[in-house]
DNA sequence: GCCGCGAATGCAATATTATTGCATGAAAGT
DNA sequence: ACTTTCATGCAATAATATTGCATTCGCGGC
């Protein structure tokens, strides 16, 4: 992982739909010698996968919201069936177990407030293990990058 | 769009690096017709871009951290000021003006805490508009999509 | 300091894959 | 029923990725 690694992680973490020779140009390599190094960074795991990125409002997903869960009982049991709850559920685009005074964060996309009303309903309210929970409403996305900065 | 054009997404939004003629095969139509859907996705800005997913923990960004910051100043100036300088940090992958007590939701991708340290040192203490910030490191990810549901 | 070893490189040939022209067929409106 | 429009598949073509091979580079042992 030296110097033209990184360059190549950097470039393909923005933008992957280059070709090969674009990319060996960018970097200052031959495509072949190019591309065996992506190859390795792919088989190496480095990269874990190439994926399409969508425009939320374009597909009627304008809405993100952040939760934050304080569960009633908080063992490894309890803990791990409501993760399984969440990950079971499409608008939950991430969850994560945290530090602090609550349990579980979870970042919701979805397409309006009904379906958020529906998610909460689903999710929040039945027989589950939620003491209480709150909302954030994102107002303004001011960054979003699925870039790691090396 | 049509109900092929979504399952054309969410199969590009798992997994982009397919060739056409696979991608194709698994939608049911012929590679001419299939590169055409998928390139009028792209025209029209449905699919945002194409990008490289890397390990975090293979590039030494094993940490994660949620925080949520109150501003002392609430205004469009302040806010708008504070959300540049969170921009500008390479270790905020996504900030967000959010709904309820705190004004700024950041996750954080960090190598280890002495970043963490660094990072707060800069943002938070400096000559900063922020009142407060509370920290939520991240235990466990259950989830973490870059696909939205469709 | 020199030698030898393994890995990385560039070139050129080859194999794969994407792309386009064209003719056909289906659907919508008149 | 007729025209227009648009999506489709096929086949030819163009672009791109991939591999074999000879050369060079960097590095540790001698």
């Amino acid at each position: 992982m030296d110097r033209i690694d990184r360059k190549l992680l950097n470039l393909l973490q923005r933008d992957a739909s280059r070709t090969n020779a674009a990319l060996a140009d960018l970097v200052g390599l031959s495509p072949s010698t190019c591309l065996r190094r992506v190859r390795r960074l792919f088989a190496s795991g480095v990269i874990a996968k190439v994926v399409a990125i969508l425009d939320p409002a374009k597909v009627g997903k304008g809405l993100k919201a952040i939760v934050s869960v304080e569960l009633k009982s908080h063992g490894e049991q309890e803990m791990r069936h409501f993760l399984d709850l969440a990950k079971a559920e499409p608008a939950v685009a991430q969850a994560y177990a945290v530090t602090g005074e609550t349990d579980v964060v979870l970042i919701l996309r979805l397409a309006d407030m009904d379906e958020f009303d529906a998610f909460c309903e689903r999710v929040f309210r039945d027989r589950t293990n939620v003491a209480r929970f709150y909302t954030m409403l994102v107002i303004r996305t001011a960054k979003d990058e699925t870039a790691l900065a090396l």
